[in-house]
DNA sequence: TCGAACCTTGACACAGGTGTCAAGGTCAAG
DNA sequence: CTTGACCTTGACACCTGTGTCAAGGTTCGA
């Protein structure tokens, strides 16, 4: 697959593609014309680059977890993995259940406020009263 | 409060104090100095800015959610809501959850990846095919 | 009074991810 | 052969959040 049709089929640009590959996000092979070729895997891996990326994380931790996240996982990651490897990627485990935790708890809190807005705003509005706004 | 001590509480530089207010996201009275002066409740303020931001937010995300995100909710905050604003918040909201199901997704991929290597490290590794670890 | 320590604004620089444009190579269709 | 669609690399520019430095005002202690 030459790469405008890999950028158009992942919804991103080019440029991007070129980004990602530059990166070591991405491989791709030559043809003989010196055009990018890339295997049917990159498709995938370009949708996952992106979901990453808009979750706020950079190239260089994603480049990290990527091997990780082949769905059938390749017997091939689990050779010639060393400590620091696995060091680092216990360290970004615990970095994306800190950002999970944080995002949570903000989240809920969006959630609560605008809750409690409607609240306000069916309460008093029927003249029902529920919970005793005006006694 | 003055930026100084402000900064050196929050562990971050006076330069990001001063970016967090410029966008909007902290507010400081000033005295007849010209300094800045910040009350009681901006330290947390910018405790809060970090850690949203460390998530991934932008300020201008922040900027949008911050306001829900007092503890003690002041009545205030539900002055005047417009309902752009709701649809704004929503959105944020439902943006944030987005962003948690994936980091969560990937968080627990890595997760599995490191349970496998360990688990392909300790079998093998002792002749014992028990998953005891030594007896 | 002077210097140190703090504050002010302003500017330039950087990295990361992206847009965009230029100058040129390749290739298929007319 | 020429045209147009696609590819190549390279460069410049933008936005964000920071670092850093400059030039200057304020305050306080020696």
């Amino acid at each position: 697959m030459r790469i405008g049709e890999l950028a158009a089929r992942a919804g991103v640009s080019t440029r991007q593609v070129r980004f990602y590959e530059a990166k070591g996000l991405i491989t791709s092979t030559r043809l003989r014309n010196n055009y990018r070729d890339y295997d049917g895997t990159a498709l995938g891996r370009v949708q996952q680059i992106r979901e990453l990326l808009d979750a706020g994380l950079s190239t260089q931790v994603i480049r990290a977890v990527l091997p990780c996240l082949e769905s059938p996982r390749d017997p091939i990651v689990f050779e010639g993995v060393t400590t620091e490897t696995v060091t680092a990627l216990e360290c970004e485990r615990d970095r994306l259940t800190g950002r999970i935790g944080i995002l949570t708890r903000n989240r809920d809190a969006v959630a609560g406020y605008l809750t409690e807005l409607q609240q306000r705003a069916n309460g008093p509005a029927t003249n029902r009263g529920a919970d005793r706004r005006s006694p």
